[in-house]
DNA sequence: AAATATTACAACCGCTACTAT
DNA sequence: CATAGTAGCGGTTGTAATATT
């Protein structure tokens, strides 16, 4: 901890996994403090960690909204279509499942559904046939496939530009 | 039962986008 | 408007857990 540093200017951080220590630390911060100004939370919250690592370990992990635990099928079915829809762009694919994050949602993509990429024609077959899915979830997904749609348009076009 | 391979996931890194000065 | 600092994204990696031989 302490620290340990001459006048030269990086300190060392702490990298890898986080211990359950550092997890009550920094959320502790956050409820009182919130999840702002990250650099200024690393440090204030008595971390030795990069503001950037703090975010990430928040939103992934320990914000309370998460959801834990395997996705279910309704959700891979809509990760299906979506990624279909939108390719890699996992933060917009999280967004229309409630409690996944991005990251979960790209190892999911690389870890189990890549490997039915090789059976990818079949899968997105049995994805566009409406009887599979949940009405609600449908709603979910044509509601948004709008936006969706648009946001994707939208950048093209700028990055087009 | 041990050794080795595979899988799954948390976390990192570099880059870009956004915001504020 | 330019520039600096911060947040966010997606690819990639390290490794712990699990499966296979």
């Amino acid at each position: 901890m302490a620290p340990t540093n001459d006048g030269s200017a990086k300190k060392v951080m702490n990298k890898g996994a986080w211990t359950e220590e550092e997890d009550k630390k920094l959320s502790q911060y956050i409820e009182i403090h919130g999840a702002k100004r990250w650099t200024a939370v690393a440090v204030k919250a008595g971390l030795n960690r990069c503001g950037k690592s703090c975010r990430l370990r928040w939103l992934n992990y320990l914000r309370p909204d998460i959801k834990r635990g395997n996705i279910s099928d309704a959700e891979e079915d809509l990760i299906l279509r979506l990624h279909k829809l939108l390719g890699n762009r996992w933060s917009l694919i999280a967004g229309r499942l409630p409690g996944r994050t991005d990251n979960e949602i790209k190892n999911y993509w690389n870890s189990h559904l890549s490997k039915k990429i090789n059976h990818k024609e079949k899968a997105l077959e049995v994805t566009t046939s409406k009887e599979t899915m949940p009405e609600k979830l449908l709603d979910i997904v044509q509601g948004d496939i709008e936006d969706v749609k648009e946001i994707g348009n939208s950048k093209a076009n700028f990055d087009a530009n």
